[in-house]
DNA sequence: AGCACGCCGACT
DNA sequence: GTCGGCGTGCTC
């Protein structure tokens, strides 16, 4: 990779320098030093370049030579723009390594990798910094003119400043100035990530004095009998938890918001807005309760004894089973050695007050790494990661970007969470095994953390690749759920089913609505009804691009594909036999919504699924209503499953388990399982016993009954080692592509021409497909995945990688295709 | 990623 | 006869 040392050089000498730039392109590009610069080159820093005819590139310098190119004339870089690398060499060898482990470019890693900020180029938007109005005078001529210009023009390009200024050397004035505050740059228009606010009472202290609280009551009771109740309620609530909310004061006391307000005017409550989130309960109460229990003391202790022999141990532990504080106390045995700590976790966990709370344990030491933060915020971050001013890194998956010097220690909670792998554009790394090279180049350990582990990172705990530790009991004397598993069939016959409703779910929600608790229902499709099928010649409409049977959609009354997007409307008559006995089959949220509502009209009921979220605040609406006890009943989608903890919900119902149970391959399975586990977990929170009823066709199918043994542990592995009705046994690996091309049929010669090649090296038990499920992958004009089987040390992703990249470069010089071929990517799995 | 070059269809 | 579509190849 760094094919050039760093040389020793002298003031006379001709230097070169390999660059890194950030865009698509397959090599590195040489640029020649003019003999000014020479003592500021240096690997990791950046250099303006210019690359093609006009345009401007920051890069970053790879490697520095002596040799002048031969087959061309070198042109001479711009100007650098650091007085300090601001990438390490680790950093360069993570890229490189991604690079080749996700079958990318080196610059398509350092776009991901380097906050906008670091990039600036010659279509880079300039804007001025409305956040920190700067004193003008203090600027020099050219800074003001720039800022000048800005007032008329809000945004400018880096191209239009170099017009402005009539100089070419303009990216160190645009440094200073954003340094300085006073412009951004290319700010994304992105969603900021706003914190959702709470208000929080306190006594005034003054009032702790028992003698003051008497002589309240005193004017209170005659005076304004609500205002002391409210205070009695305060009293009364302070007893038993730490913070209280003015909602929740609002309903002990009785009292309206508006005796509240008046006592808040009064200086008898103080007031407190904080930032709270609606997920993850657990995190609160794990920092405020900091006593291990003994099963985490045991549980700590075997993660630490295994990190002597394993760089990566998993700790699989139940819902609220209190993985944060283990946590915790590795972080701060971690920073005690002096090395640093990076907590990842996924995209939606990080609006948490998690953050919060490891602030007020760690103090300055800790810094948050965020898509949604602006740019500024994440160059902060950036340099104060590479000055070794953060000791403790908490972020989404990005984060494993950023300049460590010495990393002991990566957490990665909810390890099994899909949002830690980058789908749209290249790398598409996953964070989580991203994370274990990165560790490993720093001599660190990481913890997976997970209720409903991965099937990967459970193989590899099973075969004792990764350590392995378990909570089994949820922290604080918080019950597991009950689980009860309903007969489809049986109440079927015995007529005490209603629609998709069985009896024991109905009296269940029903007690819950008369406890004045909350119940969330399950249906893993989306939609009214999945396919429409003509009752005398069995037709179904189809999509006109995926081949898959269209849903109905009742709010829209048109048939939606569900993989494209691609609408229709629905018909009235069979297209293909002009029959009008048209019938609709399955069910989705949408039905269920619909006739929950006759049975039970007085309940309030919503929707929760991509169809009632797609508008930009509605998921917030919903949490709200909720949250607020606006709505009784949610029905939703995978939705549900997703770390919502809402005190009052004490009943969960799987409206139909098997349409998470009949999947062919391991890995759906895999996501059923967690899905069922997820969702039943959401059930009972503080003192209130859950109730999880489970429907099914099948009760005695082997998920359901681990799912109430809890004892999913050895689910995964009996799936993977022993079980052969499966269609796709394991050591299967899923390898993703990227192949794109308009017209499907070029698609279709391509995957079974790749398939074919495959075969030719791996044989053919090792290659499944094409036919079956690899042309069932092409879709939206993508092949997105190709099956090998892979087992043990058989055959390395290596090769594999090697044959579909000579496959696919081949596509480009034979007949077969005249499409363009992105890279592909393998998904390492 | 941009951008130029070049080869084919539909227009002032 | 040209304008403009995008397929292809190159950028140090």
């Amino acid at each position: 990779m760094l094919e050039f040392a760093q040389a020793e050089h002298t003031d006379r000498e001709t230097l070169f320098v390999e660059v890194i730039l950030p865009l698509a392109i397959a090599k590195n590009y040489t640029y020649r030093v003019p003999y000014e610069l020479n003592d500021s080159v240096a690997i990791g820093k950046r250099a303006v370049v210019q690359f093609g005819k006009s345009k401007l590139y920051t890069a970053i310098i790879a490697g520095i030579g002596k040799q002048a190119p031969e087959k061309y004339e070198a042109k001479y870089l711009v100007e650098i723009l650091d007085d300090k690398p601001v990438v390490t060499h680790e950093q360069l060898h993570f890229w490189y390594w991604l690079a080749d482990y996700y079958m990318c470019n080196v610059g398509e890693v350092m776009s991901a990798a380097l906050p906008s900020a670091l990039k600036l180029a010659s279509e880079t938007k300039i804007m001025l910094n409305k956040d920190f109005p700067v004193d003008r005078s203090t600027l020099h001529d050219k800074e003001f003119l720039i800022v000048e210009a800005l007032d008329i023009q809000p945004e400018l390009t880096v191209s239009d400043i170099v017009k402005l200024l009539g100089q070419k050397q303009v990216m160190p004035i645009l440094k200073l100035l954003f340094e300085k505050n006073v412009i951004n740059i290319s700010e994304e228009v992105s969603e900021r990530y706003k914190p959702r606010k709470r208000t929080f009472i306190t006594l005034n202290p003054f009032y702790n004095d028992p003698d003051n609280r008497r002589e309240l009551f005193g004017i209170l009771e005659k005076k304004a009998p609500k205002q002391a109740d409210a205070v009695l309620a305060y009293i009364k609530l302070s007893r038993q938890q730490k913070t209280i909310s003015k909602n929740e004061l609002i309903e002990e006391s009785g009292a309206g918001a508006a005796s509240i307000k008046t006592l808040i005017e009064k200086e008898v409550f103080i007031p407190e807005e904080k930032n709270v989130s609606r997920l993850y309960f657990e995190e609160e109460e794990a920092i405020n309760n900091f006593e291990l229990s003994e099963q985490q003391q045991e549980a700590l202790k075997s993660v630490s004894d295994q990190f002597a022999e394993k760089d990566v141990v998993l700790l699989h532990g139940v819902t609220s089973s209190g993985k944060t504080q283990i946590y915790i106390r590795l972080i701060e045995e971690m920073i005690q050695t002096g090395r640093q700590v990076l907590y990842l976790l996924p995209e939606i966990a990080l609006t948490t007050h998690i953050i919060e709370r490891l602030r007020v344990y760690f103090g300055a030491n800790i810094g948050v790494y965020h898509s949604r933060f602006n740019d500024n915020e994440r160059v902060e971050v950036w340099q104060k990661v590479l000055n070794n001013e953060y000791k403790v890194v908490l972020g989404a998956r990005s984060s494993v970007f950023l300049p460590f010097n010495d990393l002991g220690l990566i957490i990665v909670d909810e390890e099994h969470e899909t949002s830690y792998k980058q789908f749209d554009p290249a790398p598409r790394y996953n964070a989580r095994d991203a994370a274990i090279f990165l560790a490993n180049m720093h001599g660190g350990k990481v913890l997976l953390g997970s209720a409903t582990p991965s099937f990967e990172s459970y193989y590899n705990a099973r075969t004792h690749k990764y350590g392995f530790t378990e909570l089994s009991e949820r922290f604080g004397g918080v019950e597991m759920p009950l689980v009860e598993i309903v007969s489809i069939a049986e109440e079927t016959k015995k007529k005490t089913i209603q629609s998709h409703f069985t009896s024991v779910l109905i009296a269940d929600i029903q007690q819950a609505l008369a406890n004045k608790e909350q119940v969330i229902l399950f249906q893993n499709r989306r939609g009214y009804a999945p396919v429409l099928m003509c009752k005398m010649c069995a037709y179904t409409p189809k999509c006109i691009n995926c081949d898959v049977s269209l849903t109905f959609h009742k709010s829209s009354g048109k048939l939606h594909c569900h993989y494209c997007g691609y609408k229709e409307d629905s018909p009235t008559i069979c297209p293909a036999c002009g029959s009008t006995h048209l019938e609709y089959k399955g069910f989705g949220t949408e039905k269920v919504e619909d006739e929950l509502s006759l049975i039970l009209p007085d309940a309030r009921i919503a929707r929760m699924d991509l169809d009632t979220t797609r508008s930009r605040n509605s998921l917030q609406t919903i949490l709200n209503n909720l949250e607020e006890k606006k709505i009784d009943i949610l029905v939703g989608t995978q939705m549900v499953a997703k770390g919502l903890d809402f005190a009052d919900v004490t009943v969960i119902g799987i409206i139909n388990a098997d349409s998470l149970l009949k999947f062919p391959d391991y890995r759906a399975n895999e996501r059923s399982f967690q899905m069922l586990a997820q969702v039943s977990g959401r059930a009972g929170r503080r003192g209130k016993q859950g109730k999880v009823v489970i429907q099914t066709y099948d009760p005695g199918h082997r998920v359901i009954k681990q799912v109430i043994e809890n004892d999913y542990k050895d689910l995964y592995f009996t799936e993977m080692t022993e079980r052969k009705s499966f269609k796709y046994p394991p050591f299967y690996r899923l390898i993703n592509l990227d192949i794109k091309h308009k017209d499907p049929e070029v698609l279709y010669h391509q995957a079974i021409y790749l398939a074919k090649e495959l075969r030719k090296h791996f044989g053919d038990e090792r290659v499944i497909g094409p036919q079956a499920p690899l042309v069932s992958r092409i879709r939206n004009f993508y092949i997105q995945s190709i099956l090998l089987k892979f087992e043990k040390d058989a055959i390395s992703i290596n090769k594999a990688k090697t044959v579909i990249r000579d496959t696919i470069t081949q596509f480009q010089t034979t007949k077969l295709s005249k499409g363009s071929i992105v890279q592909p990517d393998v998904d390492p799995y």
